[in-house]
DNA sequence: TTGCCGACATACCGGTTAGTATGTATTATG
DNA sequence: CATAATACATACTAACCGGTATGTCGGCAA
């Protein structure tokens, strides 16, 4: 009795392992290389699956793919909704953001030995599929929300000036960010990440000294 | 004789004109998409040569790849040497550099129909081939000095605070530049480099008012 | 016991890939 | 005038691609 339903529920657990190894191996080495370049036969190999377990679960490799990033894209917005939260003043959101991106390079980079960037972008750019690249547009959107409320509330709080678009700054804030990622994959060192990030962030947005003073 | 000579002519420029189709179209190919979703024989055929011909004049296609964007990067250095050039003051340089780059993007728009963005670093953090990786890399060298030399000008002429490493601003600059085309590529739009381009460059710079009254 | 179903495994398919081997026409040279 | 080199063209190969068709196996309900 016992031991058929702890068969039972072995079986789910390899049935979901199956499907979800599946998921990270696909993201990871999409994430390494890009979309066009990672077979299916690697990521099954990868994932220790034959191909007829893949195209039991999934449809196609796109159907993978776009699955295995909206899964990510789930996964990491609790992050990202902890560090944007509201309950964080402006100038905290900005230094929770810096570290958990830095902190997540660093993970990846100790998992793969290389800078691999965000996923979503330089994934999105880089595909002939368009199902990615909207997905890659649909992040960029989603980012730049957080970005605009850290702002507006920025200038709420009084530490920016006020005669300011707030989702412009928030565009600038994000593209910035896109741009020491991407440089920081292509020169495959996270040094400036690590350097560049927050003091960037702050210059674009352009905190008033006197409101550094106060904190 | 006359026309022995024309001859040998127009077969010397027809020579030249086959590796030189073969640079341009792969150049245009590979900037569109990426290098490894391109072939050989789509870039034969996109250039009206066969692989014969191709194997002629490269060894291989990372071989026609390198020389292609080296010749591109000899091509446009031209340009920014111009707009970099010491007789042009700080803002002028970052004038010049926005109407650059939004004309370079908004024809290759209009010949390939969509938003290209920087094609060494697009290309360089989506392939495998480490031979351009590494050339991407040394494309990021050369254009940050072109911002650093910007940014010591700029403060050597009173338009922003001199107590700044310039090299750190250069960086931001050069960074924020590839977010907006690498965000450009990804939604497809070139709104944005037309819009957020030239503010949050000077944002970053951080030109001082009194200067811009002064000018 | 029978029949079915989910969860894979294996073998195979047509098409495409980078790269090569060989053929040929033209031009330069001794 | 012969030979050699250049500039290709054509045909091919071995490997690999995404995708499919079919086979196998344990569990489960009737």
């Amino acid at each position: 009795m016992f031991a058929l339903i702890s068969m039972a529920i072995s079986k789910l657990v390899e049935q979901r392992e199956t499907k979800q190894k599946l998921l990270e191996t696909a993201l990871n080495l999409i994430w390494q290389s890009n979309y066009d370049s990672v077979g299916i036969v690697q990521i099954c190999e990868q994932a220790g699956v034959t191909k007829g377990a893949f195209y039991h679960y999934f449809k196609s490799k796109v159907d993978l793919a776009t699955t295995a990033f909206e899964e990510h894209w789930q996964c990491v917005r609790v992050d990202f909704d902890r560090v944007f939260s509201s309950q964080n003043s402006a100038l905290e959101r900005v230094d929770k953001y810096c570290e958990l991106i830095i902190s997540m390079q660093t993970k990846r980079q100790a998992k793969t030995g290389c800078v691999v960037g965000c996923p979503f972008i330089s994934c999105g750019q880089s595909t002939t599929e368009n199902k990615l690249k909207n997905l890659s547009a649909e992040i960029v959107e989603r980012m730049t929300k957080y970005f605009a409320s850290l702002v507006a509330d920025a200038q709420r709080e009084g530490a920016v000036d006020t005669d300011l678009n707030p989702s412009e700054i928030a565009r600038y804030m994000y593209e910035f960010v896109q741009g020491v990622l991407t440089l920081g994959r292509v020169i495959n060192d996270l040094k400036i990440v690590k350097t560049d990030l927050k003091p960037g962030l702050l210059r674009i947005l352009g905190i008033k000294k006197s409101s550094i003073k106060k904190i």
